[in-house]
DNA sequence: CGGAATCCCGTATGATACTG
DNA sequence: CAGTATCATACGGGATTCCG
């Protein structure tokens, strides 16, 4: 995102196809970025993952005020597709599942702090 | 968000008010600032302002492919209540409006750029 | 225990028309 | 030109129940 001066005005989150999501016409990873993190609880559970995790399916529940079934599923789902959490099942009974990040939210982290940072500022 | 311990585990984005939506239980500045650059558009928006603003209301429509006028009305809006984007009429005839990001842009914009980086290494 | 299935609702988003 | 008004729809999100 943001300014180049090429032949073609162009941002500089490096666009690459062109299906309309960036204003200069192409897929930008930022709108990756925003996708994959967005949403309602994708970020409270990477926090609670981060800070408390391995951590077993109720426990988080228990951990994120609020939050249904539903939700925690799904969204635990697509930050496993993702890349960002880890699910791992021990068959004994009753069934044992410990959630927790990759490697890929390490580097989110700091780049997150930085967001809350200028939200601070402009949202003071 | 992120990692401190102390008497109580709480992230490091340094939360404030207890109104549930960080896991830590306290109000997080990282959701403030999805809030204000969540959604579908505001990304976008917020890019085309950067790179070709000041720029005319329907100059701007152009711009963001498949974009309602509902929808860029009431992105700018929030955006402007937000104090992320400038609008400014001219009361001539027709009427001229131009819209331009503000200050609290220019320090939102490398964060975005590394969020743009990290996407590309995540999802590549 | 760790979810899945089902049903339901509100809001975000969209299409279309219209106006100061 | 720069929007607003109105109506329609889709999807995110939630409550409840049930299952291996």
């Amino acid at each position: 995102m943001i300014i180049e001066e090429t032949d073609v005005k162009k941002c500089d989150a490096d666009c690459q196809n062109d299906n309309g999501i960036c204003p200069c016409g192409q897929k930008c990873p930022l709108s990756t970025a925003m996708e994959i993190i967005g949403g309602k609880w994708k970020i409270q559970i990477l926090c609670a993952l981060q800070i408390d995790g391995p951590i077993r399916y109720n426990e988080l529940k228990a951990k994120i005020n609020g939050i249904t079934n539903t939700m925690l599923s799904s969204a635990l789902k697509k930050l496993e597709a993702d890349g960002l959490v880890r699910r791992k099942q021990y068959n004994v009974m009753p069934v044992r599942v410990e959630y927790s990040t990759t490697e890929a939210v390490v580097n989110l982290v700091p780049i997150l702090m930085q967001l809350g940072k200028w939200a601070k500022e402009v949202a003071p």
